[in-house]
DNA sequence: GTAATATCACTCACCTACTTAGCAATGAAC
DNA sequence: GTTCATTGCTAAGTAGGTGAGTGATATTAC
């Protein structure tokens, strides 16, 4: 935290909420045996297959990064490459249920633990939660 | 966000802000032409001088990679090393006026942010913020 | 006081995972 | 049919890490 600017219990909670979220990716990677990058492309491909080039824009990476991402998740049987249907450059890149799996039990504990936080919550108390978190992620954003 | 929770508007914003403070130091990194390493490494000594391999700790790495931080930092003009007082052994890494302006200049829009953000809250919100934010980091360190 | 052990900070060799540049195949626009 | 763009890859090079080892110094045991 800055000097300068008055450091609040809520200001360190957070502070600590976002060092965490830090490392938890590389926690949980270390604990799967991937990169970090690896356990990103998994989480990714959780929601929808996509072809490489997309996964290189959400990860962030070049395309030949990409490629060597998936090559080495292909080699541990957390996805697989298909031809594309319609369109003969592309592949598309999907998680099998190996990747999924190991991604699942691994953050299981902290989804069942947000979970709960969150059904905890009544509505006057989640809309404060949820202004508070949009506001932190807004001023994010203003320093990038 | 798993399939079997439900997707709630708190759990998609603590995503949001998740997501973003995992991309923030990479960005503030690019932007100051450092790795995040050396972001980070900049941030702990702003707090103290430290040595090392109190370095090394804080940032995860072995004493090897913390003195190659150290030496680039150190190139940037943006640390210096000083001999120990008191224990022949180590030396004390202390952070340059160019290396404290590096990182708060950058950070300084999105610390203005949070504080307005922590500044509009009033005692009971803030209560329910900060039992949320804990609850949040404790979630998180149950999958580590 | 001396020897044994531990710690600090570094160097070196090696490795991983990235980037840049370039290429072949394919699709889109004209 | 030609030109341009996109996809996904390979090859070469780079950055930044680790593990092992070393010399200097401090601490502990005797």
């Amino acid at each position: 935290m800055a000097p300068g600017y008055q450091r609040s219990s809520t200001l360190a909670a957070l502070q600590e909420l976002t060092d965490i979220a830090t490392l938890l990716p590389h926690e949980i990677a270390r604990q799967a045996g991937l990169s970090t990058s690896e356990l990103h492309a998994l989480r990714h491909l959780m929601r929808a297959p996509m072809g490489p080039v997309d996964l290189a824009r959400a990860l962030g990476v070049t395309s030949a990064a990409s490629s060597g991402i998936v090559d080495r998740l292909v080699a541990r049987g957390h996805v697989e490459r298909r031809a594309h249907a319609a369109d003969g450059r592309r592949t598309e890149v999907l998680i099998t249920d190996s990747g999924r799996l190991e991604v699942l039990r691994r953050m299981a504990p902290m989804f069942a633990g947000l979970a709960a936080l969150d059904n905890a919550l009544d509505d006057r108390e989640r809309e404060v939660v949820e202004r508070y978190l949009r506001g932190a992620t807004a001023a994010m954003r203003s320093a990038m």
